[in-house]
Formats: structure tokens, sequence, C-alpha cells
RNA sequence: UCCUGCGUAGCUCAGCGGUAGAGCGGGUGGCUGUUAACCACUAGGUCGUUGGUUCGAAUCCAACCGCAGGAGCCA
């Protein structure tokens, strides 16, 4: 039985087992007490195991971190703190841990953690922090899956360079003397997908309503709280959906998954609550019932331009949002979630469909406070005359990307998405503030460890 | 990649030119239905590395390495 399920009974049992690791032994003379987490949730259970029992001779071994069996009965607890525990009738300790295990029952940084990430999902907060990653990414797929969008899976190697954006980590199988690509494994030049959106497009122009949830690669050279070299990323894609439709969905996604995180984890939160961000249950619980503005890219210069503020890049129509700026329009302005739409379309790359202005795509930026962009997204130029025109004009190879132009040379749909930064998310979620700490095996430029 | 800060015991940190310290953790003993238990005793350190200044460097200077925060880029 977990540890969960024992604590969740309102009754006594009369025979149980659980197997977990020790959080912490207080010995008594004839008896110790020994408090144990299996990470089915945060609690530990409490158990007495009296002198005598099977197995107790072993009870010095039972140090914090060692792995232990215990069989015995669930009683109601005559001390404070705990409304069950355990009487245990026999012990066994599975796995000792000596004196150099580096967890303490004190709390420790979270930048020490960071360099056992091997044993940090012992401590609380990286328990809390994985029990969340995992039902956030079950609720993502949930509310996907009930609004009928197909699961596609595009794929991780990719010979797109593309995009305009983002540092490519290369795929080869080439030694250090062959220089021939042709003699790659692939015949020519691979990458490490950055992003699913053009092969999923593919998708939405036959099955129309689509998403795709998996790895995403960026060799960029950044250090923040927000990048890593490898993380998860959540693209839908919808046929016959306009921008307006697309910030809907984005929106409508948000709350669901604050919503669905709040009923399904709520011990966990309460734990990020009181360490880690004091006022985020109070941020969750508005950002999911009220509306989020929405603003156009030219109404938010003319906020910045009015707001009176000495920004370090002074705003001017024309170039992208410094974060200082998302962070005032987010954190100080509207004090809520913002989505921006109609950039410039000097700013914004290809594929992004060009407004009946000339001047702007279709695109949009959703900013939450503390984290800033969370989603970008646009609808996509299904016009095949004006999409080749924007390809010659960024120098995108007409001929490798045949295959994508054929969607608007056959049957072509208006369709929008939006790629969301599954970390980014469940940054926003839990109140960690480094994305670090919420992946399991971080790989950062320069570290790649475990 | 740029800017800033920090590397002292297992962990968190104090010491900031003159004999390396505390709390927690560990070990030993005691004690109690205990709750980050309590009490006593105890072990534990090339002060990130290399070089320089000085009679003398953990302390001042430089370079390098590592880590962190901010910026750019983005999700």
């Amino acid at each position: 039985m977990t540890i969960k399920e024992a604590l969740a009974s309102n009754n006594p049992i009369d025979d149980i087992t659980i197997s977990g690791w020790v959080r912490t032994r207080r010995d008594s003379k004839g008896f110790s007490f020994l408090s144990i987490n299996d990470g089915s949730c945060l609690a530990n259970i409490q158990a007495i195991v009296d002198d005598g029992i099977p197995g107790s001779e072993s009870i010095s071994m039972a140090t914090t971190g060692s792995s232990i069996k215990l069989t015995g009965q669930l009683v109601e607890s005559p001390g404070k703190g705990q409304s069950f525990e355990i009487k245990a009738l026999e012990i066994e300790v599975t796995g000792t841990a000596d004196d150099t295990y580096p967890l303490q029952k004190k709390g420790h940084s979270q930048e020490f953690l960071r360099e056992i990430a091997h044993l940090r999902p012992r401590s609380n907060l990286f328990g809390c922090v994985f029990r969340t990653r995992s039902r956030l990414a079950y609720a993502i797929h949930q509310f996907f899956q009930e609004k009928g969008f197909v699961y596609v899976h595009t794929p991780i190697i990719t010979a797109s360079d593309c995009e305009g954006a983002g540092e490519m980590f290369r795929v080869t199988t080439l030694d250090g003397n062959q220089t021939d690509k042709k003699d790659d494994f692939f015949g020519k030049p691979t990458y490490l997908t950055v992003s699913g959106q053009l092969e999923v497009e593919t998708f939405a122009c036959a099955l129309s309503n689509v998403y795709t949830f998996g790895p995403t690669f960026r060799a960029e050279n950044s250090n923040t709280t927000r990048h890593a070299s490898e993380f998860w990323m959540i693209e839908p894609e919808m046929a016959h959906c306009d921008l307006e439709g697309d910030m809907d969905l984005a929106e409508e996604m948000i709350q669901y998954l604050i919503k669905d995180t709040l009923q399904h984890c709520a011990e966990d939160l309460e734990l990020f609550g009181k360490f880690v961000d004091k006022g985020l249950l109070e941020r969750l619980h508005s950002v999911s019932d009220q509306a989020f503005q929405r603003i156009s890219y030219t109404e938010a210069v003319k906020i910045l331009k009015k707001s009176g503020m000495e920004f370090e890049y002074p705003i001017e129509w024309g170039i992208n949002l410094q974060t200082e700026h998302e962070r005032f329009l987010t954190e100080e302005y509207f004090k809520s979630p913002v989505t921006v739409h109609d950039y410039p379309k000097s700013i914004k790359p290809f594929y992004m469909r060009i407004n009946d202005d000339g001047k702007t795509s279709a695109a949009m930026d959703l900013l939450v406070p503390g984290i800033g962009e969370i989603i970008g997204g646009s609808q996509r130029e299904e016009r095949l005359d004006v999409l080749m025109k924007n390809m010659e004009e960024n120098n995108i190879s007409k001929k490798d990307y045949s295959w994508y132009s054929d969607l608007r040379r056959y049957g072509t749909v208006p369709h929008s998405g939006f790629g969301l930064g599954f970390e980014r998310m469940l940054m926003f979620v839990t109140g960690v503030a480094n994305i670090r700490d919420v992946i399991p095996f971080p790989r950062t430029p320069g570290s790649a460890d475990f």
C-alpha cells in the first residue's frame, strides 16, 4: 500500500505493509519513531517500532535516506501531529545509507540540490515539483483530447534548419576525419528539432485539430532562469481558425491547466505557497477566474510610451518588446496575463500571416507575471503567393520547403497555432523561479550531467 | 555572448592583513509517545586554482575555473 493510500484511510487497518525511505528516526528507550516517505504524496507516515519485534535489531541502520519495508497495523495515533500511524510488527532495512547521504532533515538550497539531481526527488520540494509536472502533462493531454484534438508525434531529428530562429544541435555520425556531408548518416545535414510546428501544420491540413507535445532542443547560449537547451513544448494547430480563435484557445488552455492543478495537486501547491512563493495561490485563483487582457502591439507601445517609465531600451513602434516592457505590462500595468497581438511583420518569421494593413503579422504572445512570454503563436500565411514572397524576403529555400508551400498549393485553409513552453507553464503553476528546478535533469550551456 | 555578485567544515554562513569559528548535520553516551525531539561530549578544513603585493594573505590585486543573478535570444 502506498503512504498516500494509508494516510487517506479513516479507519484502522489490521494488516498493512508499506515501503519507503526514512526521513528521520527518533529513538527512545525501548522503541523508535520513524518518519517514512515513498513519494506517493508530500506527507510522511509515522511508524513506531518497539524493541524486540522481528528485524528491530537492525533499527540503528534505519538512518535518514535508508530504504525500509514495514509490516504492521495502521492504528490511531496517541500523539499530536497525525491522526493515524503504523505500529510495526516487523521491519526490514532494505538498503542502508551511511553518513555521506547528503540530504538532511533541514532544508537545503536549490543550488545545492541541483548538484545532486539524482537525489533531489527525495526532498519535499522536488517531490512536489515532479508530481505536479506529471499531473500537468496529463492535464494537457486531457484538455486537447476532450476537445477532439489528435496527438501527432513530429520528428525529433529534422533537416529543416530554419524558422529563422534558434541555433540547432547537429546530429551526425561523421567522425572528425570525414567532412563530406554526403557521407553522413542521412546524406545531408540534420539537426535536433527546434519546433514541430511546420510538420504539424501538415497534419492540421488533414486532421483539422492537432497538437504535438514533445522534447525540443535549442543550442542557444542563453543563461537565464527561463531557458534550457532541452525542454518540452506543446504546439496545437487548428485548421479553419484565425488569430482570434488561436488566442481564445491559448487563454482557455491556461485557465484549464491552472484549475486542474489547483484541484489535483492541492497538497503540493500548498507547499509551494508556503515555501516558494507566498502569493502563489491567490495569483492562480485570480488568473483562473478572470478574463485575460488582450491588446494589440500598437496599443502596447502607446501604453508604454505614456507610462512615464524610464526604460533602459526606449520603446519605439517597430522594435520588439524587451523583457522590461513585457514585465511592466503584465506585472504593473494590468497585473494579469496579457495577450499582445498583431506585431510588426519585420520582427516576425516568414510563415506568419500578413495582415491587411501590410505592416503587421497576425502574431500573438501571451505574457504572464513573473515569467514573461509563456506562449507564442500566430495565424499562418495560407495564401501561396504571399507565402512565396515572404520566403524570398527571408531567404528561405523554396526548394527545401516545397512540401510546406504544397499545403497552400493543394486545398489551402486558414489555420493557426501556438507553442506553449511546458516548463514555463510548470514554473507559473508552482512558483518555482528557475527552469532548472522543474526539469528532472536540466541541460544548459556547459552542463549536461547525469 | 555581455554585465554584476559569490566560492571558508557534509550543509547554511560568520571572520575581511596577525594561531581557522558558529549553527545544523555526523559519531558516542544519556533521557523522554517523539514530531526539524532534547541534554552532554566528540570528530571534522591545502579557506575554488595559480600567480603577485606584504615581515606575514581566508582577508589586498590579477588571471583562470565553477556557481548564481540580470541582459540579449526565445518557449
